[in-house]
DNA sequence: TAATAAAGTTAGGCAAGCCTAATTTTAAAT
DNA sequence: ATTTAAAATTAGGCTTGCCTAACTTTATTA
């Protein structure tokens, strides 16, 4: 069973019948020709080849479906795809129609670790308080006007650290709680040990498997679990 | 003068002996095969190619060379390049053999605006006063232990809007100014005008191109060149 | 229902890029 | 100065992915 990595051709037939597949109750040789911007005989050859992968089922003279594999196969590279494009439209602020040209190329490069990334950056800029984080805001005003704003925010010397997660602390450390993460009864019941934002902690040691923690507090021994652990956001102090 | 763009292989091509040449003295077509990990023959013919378009020198037998015309295109690729290894590792924070690998797809598949905007980008995370912005700590800190930090910048209202640059502004607008940026006797200039952080400023009218622009500041009327206006940032007042 | 149009397929060709095997040229070593 | 080794080239083959032209099947319509 060879896992010969899809072409990055035969990734966009894929892609192309799972787009025009949510637009259209049937996909065929022409639209999938159409979109491409191939000629039909073109789609008729790789889709021998799809099906050869079971990839896609299709009949002679007949509509065109993906197969289980090819759904999310196709899920994959539209990912991909939907991830890249958030990133230039959004984030870079380049014009719709170059990002998408741009989009399908870079999606075929793309590592899944990389796009993993990119997708967590995205999501945490999105979840900035300001809306738009200052620095990239900045950056889009250079882009559009080619100067530089001024820089509002400020080095304040400790903020260019931030608090760990106590689960990734080694034993012995001391550390005094910042913040406390998680909801609903998780959060009650770290609540309810005395966990809460200022409180001192001692990491005293872990299980070999690294869950769950034993700490104490205010001479109070405690055990936690790895997911709770890392809800609790802490300071190393000496 | 056909300016058909070249293939990405080409542009391996190319930039394999761009690097190569900045290694060693001479590049022999055993060391592209080496850095390119295909066999001499395949360089042969690539050759051939380039050699054809005038982007390389080479006598058979003989080094082999980049032309100028070869030189200022094999430094676009590797601007490219440069450009997403930079972000792949330093911002994305990818490991740098993945990092090292996508950038090889990555880099054909990008365009120069998207580029020029990228370049941008990090410049200005690179300028943040913290450092490393904090959104982008936030982001690392997930992506490296799956968990998000408690956020530490606040949502200010007001800082949703980065000032604008007085050059963007229509005639008649009232504004405040926020900050003066530029150096050396521009700066100075404008300082002597009364342009100051603080000062109220009108603008009155621009000349046909844009450029001076009159402004009235305190009952004096002055004329601003663009570049001087670009320096002065204001928030609008109504 | 027969004629025509549209959609799809097959056959065969072409360019890009890679390869192996065989040959030629240049460089190194006896 | 030969001989040998290394480097480069030519010749020719293979795969991918596209194309045009010609043909077949299905759909439409008079």
């Amino acid at each position: 069973m060879g896992k010969m990595p899809l072409s990055n051709s035969m990734e966009d037939y894929l892609e192309a019948i799972s787009v025009l597949g949510e637009e259209k109750k049937y996909v065929r040789v022409k639209d999938i020709a159409k979109h491409m911007k191939v000629k039909m005989p073109s789609v008729t050859s790789a889709l021998k080849l799809l099906a050869d992968k079971e990839l896609v089922n299709h009949e002679r003279y007949e509509y065109v479906e993906l197969t289980d594999k090819g759904i999310s196969l196709a899920n994959g590279v539209r990912r991909r795809h939907d991830a890249v494009l958030k990133f230039l439209t959004e984030v870079l602020n380049v014009d719709p129609k170059t990002a998408e040209r741009d989009a399908c190329g870079i999606e075929h490069a793309m590592s899944v670790s990389t796009l993993d990334r990119l997708l967590k950056m995205i999501e945490c800029l999105e979840e900035c308080p300001k809306g738009v984080p200052e620095c990239i805001q900045r950056f889009r005003h250079y882009a559009e006007h080619g100067n530089k704003p001024p820089m509002t925010c400020e080095a304040d010397g400790k903020s260019s650290r931030l608090d760990l997660s106590l689960n990734l602390l080694e034993p012995g450390a001391k550390v005094k709680i910042t913040k406390v993460c998680g909801i609903g009864a998780l959060r009650r019941r770290m609540m309810d040990m005395g966990i809460v934002p200022g409180a001192i902690l001692e990491l005293e040691r872990e299980a070999p498997l690294g869950d769950p923690l034993e700490v104490k507090i205010k001479d109070c021994h405690l055990s936690l679990r790895k997911e709770e652990a890392s809800n609790i956001f802490v300071e190393v102090i000496n």
